[in-house]
DNA sequence: GTCCAGGCATGCA
DNA sequence: TGCATGCATGGA
């Protein structure tokens, strides 16, 4: 991969494993918007971002190469080696079929508490309506940038909300567990940063301790926003994939990268519908 | 109207 | 331990 910086801008070409689309849309992240064919906007670690994907590059509007190598490097997990990963996961023919069909996807580093708090909302929850109790969730909560867009309110804001003021955003029965998991991260209860050098075991424990906060939605905090790539959330969509395709195992081949499989799985079984 | 959505807490055996 | 049920909300 080549990174360039030109003008105000920096460029990257010579890319592999990498589609906004499929990393952006594929139901890992809650808060990015396509504006027009290939043009994205979003905001993570409360820097804003628009960037655009043609056929050989992707461009990082208006951003220095400080900002890129401090927060994008790492959030768009540009220094693992996809091809390298995928090509073990081939060893696994339907592996190899659901990597193929997102080559695209990669796992993004997300802010801990925006991952968890989202993964929450998530739960018993459709895509499309989990955006709209997080966007709720911004604007009415978060402060808005020069851009007119919303950052990501933190723990210590929720926290001091009561489960009524929680009411219009439409979280439904979710309210109690946001408001349970702002107040144990901003009372430190609970250290999401510390839980990055754990194992991976006993920092789903410790997440497991918030209200609301099961296997499933720890597993999502543990690989989407704490670096734990060998968390295997199981939702509905890859149990019916495990039974349909891998017969209820997850293939040896798999092993250290359960949550990049992960990924490749649940985009093919949600995309395709298992054809049911 | 019924069913379902990137689940979880609760009660009961 | 495992299994059934209720839960808010909104789109299909």
């Amino acid at each position: 991969m080549k990174i360039e910086e030109k003008g105000k801008n920096i460029e990257l070409s010579d890319i592999s494993c990498l589609s906004l689309k499929e990393t952006l849309d594929c139901g890992q992240a809650f808060r990015w918007e396509q504006l027009e064919d290939g043009v994205w906007q979003g905001m993570a670690y409360n820097e804003y971002l628009k960037l655009c994907e043609t056929q050989d590059k992707i461009v990082f509007f208006d951003t220095t190469k400080e900002d890129f190598y401090n927060i994008w490097y790492s959030y768009f997990d540009l220094d693992r080696d996809y091809e390298k990963i995928v090509s073990t996961l081939s060893e696994n023919p339907v592996l190899k079929k659901a990597a193929d069909f997102g080559k695209g996807i990669r796992i993004l580093k997300q802010e801990p508490w925006e991952t968890l708090c989202s993964f929450i909302i998530s739960q018993n929850n459709n895509i499309p309506r989990i955006k709209g109790i997080i966007g709720r969730l911004c604007e009415n909560f978060g402060d808005v940038s020069d851009n007119g867009f919303y950052t990501f309110p933190s723990a210590e804001k929720i926290a001091s909300l009561s489960i009524e003021d929680l009411g219009v955003i439409r979280s439904g029965f979710r309210a109690k567990y946001i408001s349970d998991a702002a107040k144990k991260i901003a009372n430190g209860e609970i250290n999401l940063e510390a839980l990055k050098t754990l194992d991976t075991d006993t920092a789903r424990n410790e997440l497991m301790k918030i209200y609301g906060v099961g296997k499933k939605v720890a597993d999502c905090v543990l690989l989407f926003g704490l670096s734990h790539i060998n968390a295997f959330p199981q939702d509905v969509w890859i149990k019916r994939a495990m039974e349909k395709l891998f017969g209820g195992e997850i293939p040896h081949c798999a092993k250290g990268y359960e949550g990049i499989a992960q990924q490749y799985i649940f985009h093919y079984a949600h995309t395709t519908k298992l054809d049911i």
